[in-house]
DNA sequence: CGAATTTGACCCGCGC
DNA sequence: GCGCGGGTCAAATTCG
């Protein structure tokens, strides 16, 4: 299959955007080069024409044949995971000493009564009370999620739009992490027992990972509105693989976000088990994903640019060593 | 002026 | 017992 005349155009690039190219009608990826800058219209040479054509044919099907390993890939980290929920449930952790963390222990009524002379907080309701109490224990059975947003680089808040309307009770540094992590507590609060913490990533200070604790027993405003106004907008998290990522529709376009800073998970984490909020993983919406990103990825100006470097660079190589 | 946010102090579990 | 660090509280401040 290596033809050895052919031009190579495997790109010193850390990703491998002509996967990407790939997805893209040839036409339009011809015609993406020209838009590129490159005067293709100069090349006379037809070798050269007819060369580059059965080079796209076979990084075409190179770009087949790695969209269906990540399809395995996918499906077998799905298999692992389904396995490792089944293993989780038919082997529940000992909940109580040893796999308590670090929380303040479950009290007894009698330490209740020490509690609320602290603060004398809030007539706090019994929902208050559970939510600052045997954390360990609510944690066992509360829901954790995880979901990555990426942000503009110049947005330095902890903000995340995410449909519900949230009250910071807090904010800290933590030794991990310089970014300083924001404590949220639902709105409406106490009715509703849900937290969230909001910290930058440290790898990637664009990204911001939001870990939601419990479930809203209310209906996201958001979705409402747009239920309502019937933007048919809808916000799915999943991993793509082991890449996190989130995906949102809506009327201004597809956009994706790709967590690459988090590295792959083999051990089982407990993050992971609660990391899919749209679990949709089939074949469909994987080739969704990539569509996404192809469209994505040569929509972005700087992207061409990069690419159009590469492959002229390596034209010009490729021509010098041929006349040589 | 009420609601939301900020921020220093405090609580508590854990490791040494 | 003590110090560390994450999580929470609540007074002060800011914002709409």
């Amino acid at each position: 299959m290596e033809n050895t005349s052919l031009v190579n155009t495997s790109l010193d690039l850390n990703t491998n955007p002509a996967h990407f190219l790939s997805l893209v009608p040839k036409q339009e990826a011809q015609s993406n080069f020209i838009e590129l800058g490159l005067k293709v219209s100069s090349v006379k040479d037809e070798q050269t024409a007819s060369a580059l054509v059965e080079e796209l044919n076979r990084v075409s099907e190179e770009n087949k044949k790695l969209t269906e390993m990540l399809t395995v890939m996918c499906e077998n980290y799905n298999a692992l995971h389904k396995h490792l929920a089944e293993y989780k449930n038919n082997n529940p952790a000992p909940s109580d000493s040893t796999n308590n963390s670090k929380k303040r222990k479950p009290e007894n009524p009698s330490n209740q009564i020490n509690h609320n002379e602290r603060g004398a907080s809030e007539s706090s309701s019994s929902d208050e009370d559970s939510c600052k109490k045997p954390r360990q224990e609510q944690g066992m059975k509360a829901k954790i999620e995880r979901v990555c947003y990426r942000t503009e680089a110049s947005d330095t808040g902890l903000l995340v739009k995410d449909g519900y309307q949230w009250r910071k009770y807090g904010q800290k540094v933590t030794r991990d992490n310089p970014s300083p992590r924001a404590y949220f507590k639902c709105s409406h609060a106490p009715s509703c027992p849900v937290k969230k913490k909001v910290q930058r990533d440290v790898a990637d200070q664009s990204i911001l990972v939001a870990t939601y604790e419990g479930e809203h027993n209310h209906p996201n405003q958001l979705k409402q509105e747009q239920a309502s106004s019937g933007l048919n907008r809808t916000v799915a998290t999943t991993t793509l693989g082991s890449v996190p990522c989130s995906t949102s529709l809506g009327s201004s376009g597809p956009t994706i976000t790709l967590d690459l800073t988090t590295p792959p998970k083999p051990q089982p984490n407990p993050c992971d088990e609660a990391n899919v909020v749209g679990g949709d993983r089939s074949p469909e919406f994987q080739q969704f994903l990539v569509d996404q990103m192809a469209s994505s990825l040569t929509k972005d100006p700087s992207f061409k640019a990069a690419l159009a470097a590469a492959i002229s660079g390596r034209m010009i190589q490729q021509n010098q060593s041929q006349k040589w």
